[in-house]
DNA sequence: CTGTTAGCGCCTTCAA
DNA sequence: TTGAAGGCGCTAACAG
């Protein structure tokens, strides 16, 4: 059974309980605890032992009353989407090393009370000691680079933001592998299939079909919604076998993906032997397609942790350095539709 | 482009200033706001007028070292499961409502510093008016209910716990319904896979083929991993198209589904016209399956509404309430595969 | 109905 | 190297 000495923050050792018990002011011991200025050693192993015999945790509000900062991390999203949770838990982990807290910020527009204008006030309400912000939104990176002279704030976004500490993606790099990897397979009529926000994706296709001297077989499409998606990419996937030259390969989001699989189940086309298809974003989802989707991943656990870090080079060395861009890039993930 | 009269906590209007432009004192002007004590109708409005002008916002590290408890609902995770996104939403947005923050905590076994015994205490320093756990572990439900004494407390889980204040999906009438449905669109072989934590699903099961007086086909599996599970799924299903008298219809999870709807394809089994296929927890995935796959549907956001609701019914009413538990029932979403 | 007083627990001077 | 004093912004208790 999980025993704590202290049930609420009530029962909790303080500063003064600690002077009294070590015979030393409360001021030495805070210091001590904090390695800050002067402490013989003595004393420092004194004040260790006693904080470490009554489990003494600091009181965070009387902390951020006194520094006029919390030791809160703000992460801010824009979405709800599943991989923003392995984004968190990177930040978590980063954050709960240097003794910092995580506090998750949703916006959206579909709840007046999440709208960024109003819970932008609210994060910085609670006086963070810095911002990640998780978003596409123009609005909300520029807010940041603005915000940047005043508070560390770092964005985890798809495209470098000038001005501004940012850790990006780089969705385009991992198109142009994506097809490089199937021209390598011997395809050579790779198609892309559009879908919402896929401006990157479809720079790093045009790029390497340029380089490789391939055809481009450019499949518009602007949905946003998953189902949509997928209800498209089946009729764009009937609609291949109606084609008299059809592509030997496609290169799309894993929610096209998803029905561009079931449009080639329904007219017989084999995939991966008639044509291979490359996802993107590797989705929970990607590996029980049918077959199991090859697909480009973000490894978000490491942009997390990009971004934490360079939060903490801010949050430790001032707001004057010079902005900064990390770049991640993807991974593909080998499955077998292609 | 969006302005705001301070950037940081620093900049925000404090109860001195407020007192100060009113010629109140501070007690008053804080009376007023919070609508405590008695005030007159006049200084009310005087006192809110000023404080809409100045965008006053208390501060909260202020409030919490003299209230000893801050306005933190605290929200305990033990999967990275991305239901929980939608939870997550609801709680957040009745928190706002009522001027409280939400702090999510990650519990995991992967990464050391978030193991329940060690996350708890972080959980507590930050002296949170209430907390909710969302998690299937018997350590973490058992300690609740101890909490309960001292701290609202409610769980998220699948089963009724004793003792606590808890919010259940009623996973067992979800696995009855579906076998009703399935019974009423005519099936009679209604086979049932299991997998990882599928025991009330399976007694719904039981129950209902009892009730309707038909055969039981039982496919165990204890797999965890969904990847795992949906190469299971693979397996089964072409293990189906081998037997004499197949069954004509399955319920399962989403995960296995997937894999099953993968070997009925390999077999030439037709969905949902030779067999159909019923998942459990609708995924995000589901609906882009091939057939799109008919499932049982938690209504996460509501689960956490209610969650919401019944913890600050223990806030506002202290800790001597009867424990309650409030049934979410599940809902079933038509889709091809059925 | 309103004002005064006294801290909450911690950290930053400054003095010893 | 340590201690004493003061105050961060707010609210509870009490007095007017």
């Amino acid at each position: 059974m999980l025993t704590l000495r202290y049930q609420t923050r009530q029962d909790m050792a303080t500063l003064k309980e600690l002077s009294e018990i070590t015979g030393l002011s409360m001021n030495t011991v805070s210091r001590a605890l904090r390695g800050h200025g002067y402490i013989s050693e003595k004393t420092a192993r004194l004040v260790r032992d006693a904080a470490r015999r009554l489990d003494y945790r600091p009181n965070r509000a009387a902390q951020a009353l006194r520094r006029r900062t919390s030791s809160e991390i703000a992460v801010l999203l824009d979405t709800y989407d599943a991989p923003h949770l392995d984004k968190l838990a990177a930040i978590k982990e980063c954050a709960v090393q240097r003794g910092f807290t995580m506090g998750v910020y949703f916006t959206s527009e579909d709840y007046p009370s999440s709208a960024f204008r109003t819970l932008l006030p609210e994060v910085l309400e609670s006086a963070p000691a810095g911002l990640i912000l998780i978003t596409s939104s123009d609005t909300i990176l520029r807010k940041g680079v603005e915000l940047r002279k005043r508070l560390p704030c770092v964005t985890i976004v798809s495209d470098p933001v000038p001005g501004g500490d940012c850790v990006y993606v780089d969705r385009c790099q991992g198109a142009y592998d994506a097809v490089h990897y199937l021209f390598n397979k011997g395809r050579r009529r790779i198609a892309f299939c559009e879908t919402f926000q896929s401006e990157n994706r479809k720079k790093g296709y045009l790029k390497a079909i340029q380089d490789f001297g391939l055809p481009c077989i450019f499949i518009p499409g602007s949905l946003k919604n998953p189902v949509l998606i997928r209800n498209a990419g089946y009729l764009n996937g009937k609609l291949f076998a109606t084609m008299p030259t059809p592509p030997d390969a496609v290169q799309t989001s894993d929610y096209m993906a998803s029905g561009l699989l079931a449009g080639f189940a329904a007219t017989g086309i084999k995939v991966p032997q008639d044509i291979a298809v490359l996802g993107f974003d590797n989705r929970d989802f990607a590996a029980l397609l049918n077959p199991p989707l090859t697909t480009l991943a973000q490894p978000n656990f490491d942009i997390g942790k990009n971004a934490a870090n360079l939060l903490f080079k801010r949050i430790d060395g001032g707001l004057n350095g010079e902005p900064e861009a990390v770049r991640i890039s993807m991974a593909l993930m080998l499955r077998q539709s292609t």
